[in-house]
DNA sequence: ATTTACTTTATATATTTGTTAAAAATACAC
DNA sequence: GTGTATTTTTAACAAATATATAAAGTAAAT
């Protein structure tokens, strides 16, 4: 009963990197291996982990710039960063819990101390999560799985469409500003046209239906059930 | 649409000010320099800006302990204020916000990463709204979902219909003059023709009834419940 | 190499908003 | 009451804006 879970882990030192993923991976999860902060960056965008176990001090990126730039990013602001760092390195563990960590390791790392850890951050990410299924009408959207069924029948959507779908459909009837779904969506810090957001409904309303979604001129956009 | 915002800018080099305060006028914000915190405390507690821009590094008064003092203020408390600072600049001071900051953009400055960030701040900050619903006998209308709902049957406005509605039924069997909904519905710097207030008020009546809107001669309208 | 997702752009289309002028209503003086 | 001046209503039109859509470019994934 032990669910697989998606654990990214981040250090420089090969050695490292073999025994913790040789402890997390006999304990049934699915771990996947960065060098560095950039890939480290570049592989949670890829595949979304559910934890991320990162040491503090690498070449190319250290783990605080790297925690840092990881929660900016909107799919990626829930997932539960714990760092790695050497005995001593009290300073440095102050500024990760600024940079948005969830807990720290330190080494040596004893892999029951680890195991037990993972255990628990994970069990409390689970705890947390909000309403994970919305219902409508014709549409049931399992925000967990990422999957939309029609009247039944599964159709696929990609991932913003799907987040735009996900949040009109969040709160019916009620109209959400161009400058919100920019916001939520696709996340205060990217820079996109307008036009884009045209572009998305456009294409939720070839697959959902035309009238499913009102435009509310001079406004934005609303889900009408 | 476009409302425009005060907004101080905290910097000690000129050329930033002056390229940053470009590109917010230019966005339509009315702009407010300082060169260092003593000098922001006192124009900030004058002008109560909406949103102030700030140097960490900066002669004099630096930015936190600017901030930390404005945040003192009981009539600046619900400033959002974001610091500036450089690449590499000790991620631990920026990022704390222990000093009461709500974001902050590393230099060098994009200006449409700025105004991107200016834009999600000031909408944040504006979402923040109190009274959105407002009821009468036989309306409902939803300020945050843009929706009314007349005797139960949602009717849909556009935008200007809405507004007027929003701010007549906000004081009802209130005289408001033609100048006062101006201002309110059109924005001061708008400029146009009393009559197409009555027109708007015409379709109003169309849409809610007759009897809903009272003409006072020689003054304005009003909303009778 | 091909497909898929996402964004941008330009143009077409639709809707909202604003103006005008004649008609109607109202207020007021006599 | 009647006439006159003033203000508002109304409808038709013009202008300004916002959105829809197609097409094409970009980047990433398979």
């Amino acid at each position: 009963m032990t669910m697989a879970y998606k654990i990214l882990l981040v250090d420089d030192e090969p050695d490292i990197l073999e025994i913790i993923s040789y402890s997390l991976e006999s304990a049934g999860h699915k771990v996947y291996k960065a060098n560095n902060g950039l890939e480290a960056i570049k592989i949670a965008k890829k595949i979304i982990p559910d934890l991320i176990i990162m040491d503090l001090m690498m070449p190319h990126m250290n783990g605080i710039d790297a925690c840092e730039e990881i929660r900016k990013s909107n799919n990626l602001k829930d997932v539960v960063i714990t760092f790695l760092s050497a005995r001593g390195e009290d300073f440095s563990k102050i500024a990760g819990f600024e940079a948005g960590a969830d807990d720290y390791i330190t080494k040596p790392i004893k892999p029951k101390v680890l195991l037990s850890k993972v255990k628990s951050l994970l069990r409390r990410k689970n705890s947390e999560q909000v309403q994970t299924i919305i219902q409508t009408n014709d549409l049931i959207i399992d925000r967990s799985k990422y999957t939309v069924k029609l009247k039944g029948i599964a159709i696929s959507l990609p991932r913003k469409e799907f987040e735009l779908l996900y949040l009109l459909t969040s709160s019916p009837n009620t109209v959400f500003t161009r400058g919100k779904i920019l916001d939520i969506v696709w996340g205060s810090d990217v820079i996109v046209g307008d036009r884009t957001i045209d572009v998305h409904i456009r294409k939720l309303r070839e697959k959902i239906g035309n009238s499913s979604f009102k435009t509310i001129k001079g406004v934005g956009y609303k889900f009408v059930s």
